[in-house]
DNA sequence: TCTAGGATCGGCT
DNA sequence: GCCGATCCTAGAT
């Protein structure tokens, strides 16, 4: 099933976060780990706008150890724990001193869904499996560990493909992102983007 | 050191 | 719809 796909290359990232974010929908996440193979593909996102967004991390400039690979080169895994339980998944995009990136919020099972349902619970729904950020790091093992893994190494154990297959952009929904409150007027930017229909 | 708070989730009412 | 879990992170002291 992977055989007709390709990795994505490293130009892919080093563009504007908002365009990267609407491409990634539709794009082929792929983790190893061991001999467990998971793809994933990717129906919503949110973009972080870097230094000039109060709802970034990186806003304003601020530079710390957890953030240190928002501010690298584009096409790297950054991961991150909230609340103290969950992690979050993030692409960095742009490239060098620009610390943006997506933020992969959720997506539907192609590859590896018996290892996804032993991870996140024999007895949770088909709808609950991969729909928040926290849920889709759990079904693909990605722990802080993770940060810093290269998207665009076809021998990572951390890749996103491309099958050729997409959305169209009246399928793509752009919503303002979630928990951001803090963010004043930030918060209503429309970062977030879903699919709820099939794919072209 | 100490403290407050968070890009969430799932269980409970 | 509400609320607690749980602990890292960053900023203050």
């Amino acid at each position: 099933m992977l055989a007709e796909t390709t990795v994505l290359p490293r130009g892919f990232y080093q563009r504007p976060t908002a365009v990267v974010a609407r491409e990634l929908l539709g794009k082929i996440l792929v983790r190893r780990s061991g001999d467990d193979v998971v793809a994933v593909r990717v129906t919503e996102v949110e973009a972080y706008l870097g230094v000039d967004d109060p709802a970034c991390h990186t806003y304003g400039g601020k530079r710390t150890p957890r953030t240190e690979t928002m501010w690298g080169p584009a096409g790297f895994a950054y991961v991150y724990l909230i609340y103290g339980i969950h992690h979050c998944l993030n692409v960095v995009t742009v490239g060098e001193g620009s610390p943006e990136a997506v933020l992969i919020r959720g997506g539907s099972a192609v590859a590896g869904g018996s290892i996804i349902r032993r991870r996140r619970g024999v007895g949770v729904a088909r709808r609950d499996l991969l729909d928040g950020p926290g849920k889709l790091c759990q079904a693909l093992a990605l722990t802080r560990l993770e940060n810093g893994l290269d998207f665009c190494d076809p021998t990572s154990c951390l890749t996103i493909r491309s099958d050729g297959r997409g959305f169209l952009d009246g399928q793509v929904e752009r919503l303002p992102r979630v928990g951001v409150d803090y963010a004043g007027e930030a918060a209503a930017w429309p970062l977030r983007l879903t699919v709820s229909s099939g794919l072209r």
